[in-house]
Parts: structure tokens; C-alpha cells; sequence
DNA sequence: CATCAGGCGAGAC
DNA sequence: GTCTCGCCTGAT
């Protein structure tokens, strides 16, 4: 079965490359196909300019799918608020146009976050997929290839640190062992924060150990949806500095901060590898 | 060789 | 509360 849609501001080439989502890649071959790994499930998108293919039934499309990849929200208009006189912001949405803020599994989402701290992408994915093949559950496609869930909370609490060393994650084992323990013996209730607001949830999360303040948001962002949420890394540390040295217009753009983060985070990270 | 990659925890003050 | 320091590992 093939679902297929027309789409504006949908780039699922920016939405993979902008470090939102770690377990999707693009195929081999020309084309804009791409495959993911998200909430129990297998996809293969392909999209050929604003039309975009996924390989499920129309009744997945719509159950899954069409909230996983934020569908319902016009992002045009999201970037249409910028203000004009903000050269910098404008060009960085127009660039990133085709991102969209997706609404991941939330667990998923704070092991992933843990493990990018003081880490590359490439290296974040490779770590991600170690724990997947070790304590994801293998499932297997109808001709016959596998793939591997993300692990769960138990599975993972399980795990010695010294296991999650032979991961790759070098000092985040210890981080996400104890995670891991927390939510599997339910002392961090993962459905509680789901129905929290912004600042509950950051409170809630920063209870994990391994996640502070910027994993936190990552997490409120990518997870929960909270668009509010700015994480502040190395590269926005430096645009911040760069080009908002009187602040950020947090005011302006009051419940959409995050999605214009990606933008520039996504911006200043594809200007960096272009200058090599 | 040093520095850096989507930081955080622990300890000092 | 704020500051500093050490930390796995691979790329440059």
C-alpha cells in the first residue's frame, strides 16, 4: 500500500539531517527515499518535490503518521511570523523551510538525548543502534530483512554499565543505567509528564540523572511537543552571541521558540560543514 | 598535539 | 545560587 499526499514546507531530507530524529536514514539509489524506525513501526517515505509517498495503508497513515510528522500545522505560516527586519531568522527558516517538529516517543527520545551530549550525530546514531540490535526486540519485514525496536525501559534497566560501555556510549552508560532504573521501577512516571505543562515536565525530567536543562528541552521539543521549549546548545550559544547579542525576542515569538530553534540550530549546522 | 561534538554531575565557594 | 572541572570517543 502506498499513501500518497501533497505537502508544502515538508523537506523529509531537512527533517532527517536536522538532528531531531536519530533513527532515520536515506536509502541508497537516487531519489529522496528515506526509512525510519518509530513507535514500534517501519516506514519508507519517498518524495519527489512537494509530494511525499509512505509505504503503510491509509489507515496507519492517518492513526500514526499524519500526527508523527506534525501534518496538521502550517508551517509556512509559523515562518510568515518572523519579523522581517530580522535578516538572520528569515534566512535561516527559508533555508530549513521543509523542517517540522516531530512528536516522538518520549522514551525514546530521553535516551537519545542523553547519549547526544558532547557527541556528533554520526556517532549519536551509531551509539542509538548499538542498544537498539542489543535490547531492542528484532522484528522482521515480510521479505524477510529485520530491524530492531527501541529498547524499553526494562530492557535497558537490566543492562550493567559495563554492557552500555561495550555500546559506545563511554560516560553516559552510567547516565543512562540509572535512567533506565528510575523509569522501569517507576520512580519517574513517563504518562504523568505527558500530561504536564512546559515547566512541570522540565522539572519533572531534570530528575533523571544525565539530563539537565538543554536535554530537557530537547525532550520537551521533540517528545511532548512543547514548541516553547529552546534548547541552547553550542551552536545557538554561539548564534545568541553572534547575532542576538541585545536577546533573543522571546516575547515575540511567545509558544514557538523551538520551532524557530531547529531552524537556526539546523541553519548554523549545514553553514559549518559547508565552510570545509 | 589540542580541540570539539546538540552537556552534565559533583564539588568548591 | 554560581563556577569550575573532568569525562568516553572519534574526527579534524
Amino acid at each position: 500500500m502506498m499513501v500518497n499526499i501533497t505537502k508544502d514546507n515538508f523537506s523529509i531530507r531537512q527533517i532527517c539531517e536536522s538532528g531531531q530524529c536519530f533513527r532515520m536514514q536515506r536509502l541508497e539509489g537516487k531519489g529522496e527515499k528515506y526509512v525510519l524506525t518509530a513507535l514500534g513501526r517501519y516506514l519508507e517515505i519517498e518524495q519527489r518535490e512537494n509530494q511525499l509517498f509512505f509505504d503503510c495503508t491509509l489507515e496507519e497513515f492517518e492513526g500514526i503518521w499524519r500526527k508523527y510528522f506534525d501534518l496538521e500545522e502550517d508551517y509556512g505560516k509559523i515562518i510568515n511570523m518572523i519579523d522581517p527586519k530580522d535578516d538572520y531568522l528569515v534566512k535561516a527558516a527559508s533555508y530549513g523551510s521543509g523542517i517540522r517538529i516531530l512528536r516522538q516517543d518520549l522514551w525514546e527520545m530521553i535516551i537519545s538525548f542523553i547519549v547526544s551530549q558532547q557527541n556528533n550525530i554520526v556517532r549519536i546514531k551509531k551509539c542509538i543502534e548499538n542498544l537498539c540490535e542489543k535490547y531492542g526486540e528484532e522484528k522482521r519485514l515480510k521479505d524477510g530483512r529485520k530491524y530492531y525496536l527501541f529498547p524499553t525501559p526494562e530492557a535497558l534497566a537490566k543492562a550493567s554499565i559495563e554492557e552500555l560501555y561495550a555500546c559506545n556510549l563511554g560516560y553516559r552508560s552510567k547516565y543512562i543505567h540509572k535512567t533506565s532504573g528510575s523509569v522501569a521501577f517507576g520512580e519517574v512516571d513517563l504518562e504523568a509528564i505527558k500530561q504536564m505543562d512546559y515547566k512541570a515536565a522540565m522539572n519533572e525530567l531534570c530528575k533523571l540523572t544525565g539530563v539537565g536543562e538543554k536535554v530537557a528541552n530537547c525532550i520537551c521539543l521533540f517528545a511532548l511537543h512543547k514548541t516553547e521549549a529552546f534548547p541552547v546548545d553550542t551552536h545557538i550559544q554561539k548564534v545568541l552571541k553572534e547575532q542576538y547579542a541585545g536577546g533573543f525576542p522571546f516575547e515575540r515569538y511567545a509558544g514557538y521558540a523551538g520551532t524557530l530553534q531547529q531552524y537556526i540550530f539546523y541553519f548554523d549546522l549545514k553553514k559549518g560543514n559547508q565552510v570545509c
